[in-house]
DNA sequence: CAGTGGTCTAGACCACTGC
DNA sequence: CAGTGGTCTAGACCACTGT
């Protein structure tokens, strides 16, 4: 029986080529991003352990260390004591998306931020559990009095108090939290869905129109802090989120 | 005159408390992480310099080092030489949205993957600088037999000539580039569009259901490779994202 | 020009794990 | 149990930058 697993294949001439440019360790992490972006590493390859690249390239072992635990960082490669490392297996990617906060990316867009409170009233969720009271508001954004953004939202007036004798008049909620409430989790989801009459008419689109969603819950410990549903009508607004070259893991293009 | 200026501020009694758990680099990045999320530290603020650091918890400096740069990684923090390091001002806020093969994405949930090539047809794109020659594939992806991912995409010839010669009747064309094409950088669009009377058939849903689009755009230094366009009944697909705590900037609630 | 972070070295001990 | 990566130390020199 062959004992040569196939995780234990290693390129057996792999001359790494530096760049020359930046940091050791940035050249090092660089160099490997390229062989495995370039398929010259492939899905469960091993890499040369350590104390060769430290002898090959004649460094130091932290800084040979530093840019393979950046590569696994980046989830590119995975590392396991006593084997090695080696090329990770491709399945999903993560791509980052930036969702800015309504002010600064219309007024980064050089247009006229306008707000406008519409309504705002206390509730006795009959659901959920953590919440005995609770405050919902909805809002709108505008661009040049242009509507193109509604926001719906809850905060959890058990956890944010200070929140029932706020207007939220002239301030948005989502800036008076940022100031006012800490916060150490948050969880995300984007859906598309048409736009009920409701939403059509504060948004001054037509019903049934595809409009982006993206739901965000916040916490601090375990206390649900808010939830906010943000509506975009869809031909407005993207949400863009860019690989930068060898910093990220691979996908399916 | 007062010669202290705001982000000369450092909170002048600022004991730092590790949990004892795990490696003290990490313990050290936890502790600011939490310092930062709970308000202790505002944006603006400066954190202790690295040598201050090593005198009052009796450590190296590679040790400090470390835990700052993860946090500077992270957008937390902001460092710089001569000044000291900074808690960050809170803008924008990135989160990770995964997005997974289709064949992975609909086996996970347990559900049957089916495939279907709709269309394939060479083009000659009238706009375009970078392709002569275009591969147009239409796809369809399905689980348990019931239409879920409309899949219309776009490969440049000229970059993947192979592609011409499959006939990706029974492989979607994401897993054969996956396999054969070599990449280094994505581009991603999320937006939500109605349904067109084509996709409409295709997914077996009413014209101008609410529909989310994601575009990916993948090249190989220089060249185009490929631009898919996957869109997604919006009920049936939801993008999620999570922030794990103290491990990424923080933004509006 | 002085003080900060950025990088690097040459060691060390330890935890885990595959054999 | 031997070999790998994970962590840490106590130094060093350098680049940048604010004053």
């Amino acid at each position: 029986m062959n004992s040569a697993k196939p995780w234990m294949h290693c390129v057996p001439d792999m001359p790494i080529t530096l760049d020359g440019d930046g940091p050791l360790h940035e050249q090092i992490r660089k160099a490997f991003a390229r062989k495995i972006s370039a398929r010259d590493l492939k899905p469960g390859d091993r890499l040369p352990f350590e104390h060769e690249l430290v002898r090959s390239l004649n460094t130091s072992r932290m800084t040979v260390s530093r840019a393979l635990q950046a590569l696994a960082e980046d989830g590119l490669i995975v590392r396991r004591r006593k084997a090695g490392s080696f090329v990770a297996e491709q399945t999903a990617f993560e791509t980052p998306v930036t969702i800015h906060v309504p002010r600064n990316q219309i007024e980064a867009a050089g247009k006229r931020y306008g707000y406008k409170r519409l309504s705002k009233a206390k509730m006795t969720p009959v659901s959920q559990g953590s919440a005995n009271h609770v405050l919902h508001l909805v809002c709108l954004h505008t661009a040049d009095e242009k509507p193109v953004l509604l926001e719906k939202r809850w905060i959890n007036l058990d956890a944010v108090p200070a929140a029932a004798d706020e207007t939220f008049k002239g301030l948005p909620p989502g800036e008076w939290l940022l100031r006012n409430v800490p916060w150490n989790e948050a969880e995300h989801t984007i859906s598309a869905i048409g736009a009920d009459e409701e939403t059509a008419t504060c948004l001054q689109i037509k019903p049934g129109t595809a409009c982006l969603k993206v739901d965000r819950r916040t916490w601090s410990g375990d206390a649900s802090i808010t939830h906010v549903s943000l509506i975009y009508p869809g031909d407005q607004m993207k949400l863009a989120g860019q690989y930068r070259p060898g910093q990220q893991a691979l996908s399916a293009p």
